[in-house]
DNA sequence: TCCATAATATGACCGTCAGTCATTAAAAGA
DNA sequence: TCTTTTAATGACTGACGGTCATATTATGGA
C-alpha cells in the first residue's frame, strides 16, 4: 500500500512536469508565430507527443492559452510583492510598481502581444471554474495595489478623496490600455509627430499627477 | 453611349444598395449571435444570396466586420460634430461629448460587445489600405476632440500644461478602456461591492478632474 | 425580336484545423 | 508471468472560410 502511494506521488510529479513542458513549448510557438497560426498538431510535434495526448493534459487549445497566462501572472505578482514590501512611502511604492511593470512588459513583449491580440476574445469565453481561478489571481495583485494606495493615503502621499480600491482598479485599467494600445493608434501617434515612447511617458505623468495628493485648496 | 453611362450609374447604385443590405444582415447576425458563431453560408442565406456572391462584395469575412465598424464610426462622428458646434466652453463641449458617447455605447450595446470581443484581433490584421481608411476615420474624431481641448485651454476651462492632441488621445484611450472592460473585471468589481455603474461614474469623475484647469498653485 | 457578349450569381469543392475515440502500448501490482 | 489499470496515439469527423468552373441574367446592337 505504501508503495502504491509513493508511485502515485511520482506519477503526479511526472504529470506536472509534462504539463509544464507542454506550456513551455506552447509559449515558444505561440509567442513567436501567433496563437492562431500554431496548430495543435504542430505543438504536439514540438513536445514529441501525439496530438491526442495534449488533450489528456489540457481540455482544449484555449486552456493552454490560459495556463500560459496564469504562469506569467505569478511571475509578475512576485515582482509586485517585492515592491510592496519595501520601506518607502505609498506613492513611492506605487511609482516603483509602475516602473517595474513596464519593465516586465518590455521583457515580455511577445507575451503581451499574444495577450493583447487574443486575450479579449478568450477571456470572454472562460468557463466558470477558469474564471474563478483567473479572478483569484487578479485579486492578489489588486489587493496589493489597494494596500499600497491605502498606505499612501495614510502617509499623505496619495490623494484621499477616492476609494483606494477603485483607484487600484483605475490604475490597472489604464496601464493595461497603454500596454495593449492598438498598432493603428501607434501609427496615428507617429503620424502626428508623437513617438509611442513619448506618449507613454506623458500618459504616465498625467496619471501620476492625477493620483498625487494636491496641495489643499479649500 | 449616354444610355450606357446611365446604366452604369444605376448598376453602381444597385451594387451599393446590395452592399448595404449585406452589412445590415451581418450586423443583425453578428451582434446577436457573435462574429465567430455566424458562418458565411448562414449570412448568405439571410440575404438570400449564394455564399460565393458575398465574396463579390466583400473580400472576406473580416472585411465585413470592418465595414460594420466604419458605418458606426460615421454615425458616432455625426454626434460628436453636433457637440463641437455648440456655443459653450471647451470643457462643456468635452463633457457633453463624453455624455453623448456613453449614451451611444448604451444604445449600441451589441455592437460594442462585438467590437470589444473581436476588434483587438482583427484590427491587428488590417491590410494597408484598410488600415489607412480606418485611420482617416479615427483622425476625424480625434481632430474634433483636439479642437475642443484647444478651445478649452484658450477659454481657461481645461488645463493647459498638456499637449491638447495627446490629451485627446488620452481621453479616447481611457473611454475605450471602460467601454471594453472585461466581464471578469466587472464581476470582480461587483464582488468587491462596487457596481459597474458606480465605477464608471467615479472613473469619469476622476478623469474629468484630471483634465480640468486647477486653481493656480505656484 | 434575337443574338453575342459581358456582368453577375452560384454551390460543389478544397484545404485546414480543433477536437474525438477506438485501438495500441506501457506500467503496476499480484 | 499474467491481469488490470493507466497513458498514448493518429486516423477520422465536422465545421468553416475561401475559390472557381459553370450557369444565369442583363445589356446593347443588328
Amino acid at each position: 500500500m505504501v508503495k502504491i502511494m509513493a508511485t502515485t506521488d511520482r506519477k503526479e510529479r511526472e504529470k506536472e512536469q509534462r504539463k509544464n513542458a507542454i506550456i513551455d513549448a506552447a509559449e515558444k510557438l505561440f509567442f513567436f508565430r501567433g496563437f492562431d497560426n500554431v496548430s495543435m498538431e504542430e505543438l504536439a510535434k514540438e513536445v514529441e507527443l501525439g496530438k491526442g495526448t495534449l488533450y489528456l493534459y489540457f481540455k482544449n487549445k484555449d486552456a493552454l492559452f490560459f495556463a500560459i497566462i496564469l504562469r506569467k501572472m505569478d511571475e509578475l505578482h512576485e515582482i509586485f510583492r517585492e515592491c510592496a514590501d519595501l520601506k518607502v512611502s505609498g506613492r513611492e511604492k506605487s511609482k516603483l510598481m509602475g516602473k517595474r511593470y513596464f519593465e516586465f512588459v518590455h521583457e515580455n513583449k511577445e507575451y503581451y502581444q499574444m495577450v493583447c491580440t487574443n486575450g479579449p476574445k478568450l477571456f470572454r469565453k472562460l468557463e466558470n471554474e477558469e474564471l474563478h481561478t483567473f479572478m483569484e489571481h487578479m485579486k492578489e495583485d489588486l489587493l496589493l495595489h489597494h494596500g499600497v494606495f491605502r498606505e499612501g493615503m495614510a502617509d499623505g502621499t496619495v490623494r484621499n478623496d477616492i476609494n483606494p480600491l477603485e483607484l487600484a482598479f483605475f490604475m490597472a485599467l489604464m496601464s493595461n490600455s497603454i500596454v495593449c494600445l492598438d498598432p493603428g493608434w501607434k501609427i496615428m501617434l507617429e503620424a502626428e509627430g508623437i513617438s509611442y515612447h513619448q506618449f507613454v511617458k506623458d500618459f504616465l505623468l498625467f496619471i501620476g499627477n492625477a493620483i498625487e495628493k494636491r496641495p489643499d485648496v479649500d
